[in-house]
DNA sequence: CGCACTCGCTGATACCGTGC
DNA sequence: GCACGGTATCAGCGAGTGCG
């Protein structure tokens, strides 16, 4: 059974560094173990991804309107999000159902919205609550668009200023939220995708960046998601390290489930039952925080969906069992 | 009545079981 | 041991429901 990942309290600057040097290993097997022929490895687009916060900061200048995003760089984050999670097949032509001119013109007004600054040292819980309301106020704007989430909206965001915004992905998520609830809940834990969850893991992360700036160590919101992104993949790739780079991978078969909890997952498939199926807790609360779009898709998407992508959004017989 | 919230649905992929 | 087939997965949508 893997050893559990160091917490994010407790972490190390050495440890971070170790862990998100191994970012581009876990990177390529990743890539390797989702790409198909004829495709855009997820390497690439990473690769691209990782130029999008300078490249856009030269438009920046240029145009004196804040930093821009057309609509395949937009599609192509999307495509980077899917790539490096689960793939979403419903995400992408949703997305694309949007409107060019209305997709440019949300995502360009949300990037030239006043974000927070870096983490540093000398801040205090109370500037992250100053800095969630800021960022919610950005994930309110962009929620508005069809396929459009919360995590694919922090996915936009951190894509051009990952300095200061962490993506909500589900393995950096779990990580940042072991200091509560211990590594119990662990690499299964269940996501509720609601603003609530982001406030705390967004608090979670300024936490960890702040400890590790007043340590002397000063890192990025995305280097932080990344390490959480690393550590929740090799748990669920089975990787491990013996602490001199080597990297050791078991069969795709036994391997699978290996590792991230170490633990009998027998039929019981995916990462699911971390919470009991019906406590899930009220899927989209609205915290006392602001409501990141209300999450509660309700008035302003459904206008605008009738020339919606699938007419199929609708019910169907497709129960399980 | 209007708004907030719940819950069933979508579909390509990943994973698991089974058969050869 | 490998290939194939069946099915759960999960972010987001939107109709339905309940509450103030």
């Amino acid at each position: 059974m893997a050893a559990p990942p160091p917490l994010p309290s407790m972490i190390s600057q050495e440890e971070f560094q170790a862990i998100l040097s191994r970012y581009p290993m876990v990177l390529r097997a990743v890539s390797e173990k989702k790409q198909k022929p004829n495709d855009r490895t997820l390497e690439e687009i990473d690769d691209w991804r990782n130029g999008l916060s300078d490249s856009t900061k030269q438009t920046e200048s240029a145009d004196d309107g804040g930093r821009r995003l057309d609509a395949s760089q937009v599609k192509d984050i999307v495509l980077w999000k899917l790539k490096r999670g689960k793939f979403r097949p419903t995400i992408l032509p949703l997305v694309s159902s949007n409107p060019v001119g209305e997709l440019e013109s949300t995502v360009n007004k949300a990037l030239k919205m006043s974000l927070p600054s870096q983490v540093t040292s000398d801040g205090s819980e109370d500037d992250d609550d100053d800095a969630l309301a800021q960022v919610s106020l950005v994930l309110n704007v962009l929620v508005k668009l069809r396929g459009i989430g919360p995590a694919t909206a922090t996915a936009i965001l951190s894509s051009v200023f990952p300095e200061t915004i962490p993506m909500f992905s589900d393995e950096a998520f779990r990580w940042i939220m072991m200091d509560q609830s211990g590594t119990s809940g662990g690499w299964n834990r269940k996501i509720a995708y609601n603003a609530k969850e982001y406030s705390e893991f967004y608090k979670g992360i300024r936490r960890l960046c702040r400890r590790l700036a007043s340590e002397g160590e000063v890192v990025d919101a995305g280097s932080a998601e990344k390490v959480g992104w690393v550590l929740g993949q090799e748990a669920a790739l089975g990787i491990t390290h013996p602490a001199k780079g080597t990297l050791t991978k078991p069969s795709r078969r036994a391997g699978a489930k290996e590792g991230s909890e170490g633990s009998v997952r027998k039929k019981g498939r995916k990462q699911d039952d971390a919470l009991s199926p019906n406590s899930e807790p009220s899927k989209f609360v609205t915290s006392g925080l602001e409501t990141i779009g209300s999450l509660s898709k309700t008035s302003a998407k459904r206008k605008a969906t009738s020339a919606g992508i699938s007419p199929s959004l609708r019910r169907s017989k497709r129960n399980k069992e």
